[in-house]
DNA sequence: AATTTTGGTTTATATTATAAACTTGTTTAC
DNA sequence: GTAAACAAGTTTATAATATAAACCAAAATT
């Protein structure tokens, strides 16, 4: 009946991370700690864990002198996020 | 952008209960143990803080010789899960 | 009468989320 | 030119959470 909910994207953070990536090209560490409200601290270990999982792609330059740090969301990230949404609505859909 | 996320809700075995809960009058423990597959004893700890935030009523009679614990949602725990979705939607609906 | 089953609860542990503290380098103020 | 504040993060310590294992009391079964 209940589908488990993959608990990488069952985060308010990382859903949040992933929500903004699957509607953006990419985005840099400092616009999503504005739009996600986050702390730096907790932006970077949530970003970390997305990496290692592959759902998203991180990358380390530089923007003039200030390092710049851009994410985009992997293929499999967008699946992943898919089938979390549809799990996810036989939680939340009322049942008629 | 991001609304914060009821963390009590934002459970997947809370979740679940709440879940049964808004379509039915009642559920016992065993049907609610059943139908979201949770072990008894994470299932008496999740219910007890529903209970504790008053989402749900609990009350705990006999069937016969056998213990039976029912539960029910309130009208609190009705409107947090309204609230919860909503919230939910700015996550995982396509920006257009 | 020992064992298993029912219907749970308590408690110990593993995982997670989060913020505080720290780092490296840059700009600004004195 | 050096001390202080700022930028863009990372690391680490702690608090909160989820979860299952262990437990309990009574009933049923062998």
């Amino acid at each position: 009946m209940f589908q488990n909910l993959d608990p990488l994207l069952h985060s308010q953070l990382r859903l949040a991370i992933i929500s903004i990536l699957v509607s953006v090209e990419e985005a840099e560490f400092t616009f999503l700690k504005e739009k996600t409200n986050a702390t730096a601290g907790n932006l970077s270990v949530q970003i970390e864990k997305l990496n290692a999982a592959n759902y998203i792609n991180v990358t380390k330059t530089f923007k003039g002198k200030y390092p710049l740090t851009k994410c985009s969301i992997t293929q499999t990230g967008i699946e992943a996020f898919e089938c979390y949404v549809t799990a996810l609505q036989q939680y939340i859909e009322p049942k008629k």
